[in-house]
DNA sequence: GTAGCAAGCAAGCACTCACTTGCGTGCCCG
DNA sequence: CGGGCACGCAAGTGAGTGCTTGCTTGCTAC
């Protein structure tokens, strides 16, 4: 069951697939694209179906994606490396998730394979907030879930968009390192840790770690 | 060349396009969802690829969306109702929007009706924010094209992928407000008028307007 | 009335698509 | 040597799919 063409055939489905969607990714020119007679796919896989749901399965094309720290140190080079890695690995699979996004009223299946991007990003940043949080540096009223949407959106935006509309997005070399900046300013962490109410304004300021910095701009 | 069956066959050509893409658009189907016979539609557009290109040309279903005022008052609830308008917006139109994102590489004529959505909040965005920063309301060192890209994106992800993974965002009645304040707090407005570098501050604080509040989390 | 025009209808054409069948061929393992 | 076994090749089948042709029908303007 493991023979050689098999994986051949799949690393092909998911290349025509990425390019034409379901119904322009003809068992032709998959076979094609594979080096292969159109009929070996057929008596491996059973069908197109069958073919393109192996192809494009959750976990078929996972990478190991940078991890955010435990805890949490200079949080502006944590979560900008984290953006960055996050926004290659959705660039690279752009065009997959482009067409599965396109078909998943006709082919439910298929759309695990964009669900398990987000979701993983989205528990790792819900831990690391949690950790930014217990060291007090996040304001208290920010809505948790609303701030890592945001985050994950615009690095999704930018993967899909940027080159419909190059001028919309920072460019590409900056923009981890903008959203990055822009998150953390959105949860309220500055160059000091946050004045919550109106006293402990020293209590946790240099008491329990080095404050983050993500005021200075020209940093680079 | 204004016949009655023409506009219904556009709108139909829309409607099976967003269902089904342009490869599942079968002249038939339309045909049959205008009520018309097939014929008709090759003698009004001549083919598929013009009919396609005409029903889904920018512009074809343009609504007005709520305008930001020149003057922002309260940048809060302005911002708000923005946000939901072309929330509500984007969300209406998110099959068509995904069917042609997906296919613009194969059909990039097709992707300007996808473009125009985004420019035009860009530039509305753009002159809102400019006129905040006239006010002193915002960070000086704001990077103005990220943030914009930020919202705009996350209101295109909730819209894009919302039905996707539901609890990837908030609650949908809730989202507008939230987003609008996140942005508002990444660009540095707070229940004052940002302390910008040293003094200035009592300068422009009460005296041309009243402060724009954001922090009250249940205001409402 | 009748000319013109928009539209319907039936049929068909050339082509692609997923999928099948039957058969040959090389290769490995006992 | 000989039997699986994986695969290639040629051909074909039925169902679309874009598009055309020839003809009819109803309505409106002169």
């Amino acid at each position: 069951m493991e023979s050689p063409s098999r994986d051949r055939i799949l690393e092909a489905a998911q290349r025509v697939y990425a390019e034409h969607g379901f119904r322009g990714a003809t068992t032709r020119r998959i076979a094609e694209a594979a080096g292969v007679n159109e009929v070996t796919l057929f008596r491996i896989f059973g069908g197109k179906e069958a073919l393109l749901a192996a192809a494009i399965r959750p976990g078929a094309q996972r990478q190991d994606i940078v991890a955010l720290p435990d805890e949490p140190a200079d949080p502006e080079r944590e979560m900008t490396a984290w953006v960055a890695a996050n926004l290659a690995f959705l660039r690279e699979r752009r065009s997959i998730i482009r067409k599965t996004m396109s078909e998943m009223e006709e082919r439910p299946q298929f759309a695990a394979c964009v669900r398990e991007g987000p979701q993983y990003a989205r528990e790792a940043l819900g831990v690391y907030l949690a950790a930014l949080r217990g060291h007090g540096w996040v304001d208290g009223d920010v809505d948790v879930r609303a701030v890592i949407a945001m985050l994950i959106g615009v690095v999704f935006s930018d993967a899909m968009g940027r080159e419909l509309m190059p001028d919309h997005f920072p460019p590409l070399a900056a923009a981890p390192r903008s959203y990055a900046r822009l998150f953390l300013r959105a949860i309220g962490l500055r160059e000091r840790p946050p004045k919550r109410a109106s006293k402990q304004e020293n209590e946790t300021s240099a008491a329990d770690g080095r404050p983050p910095q993500v005021r200075p701009s020209n940093s680079r």
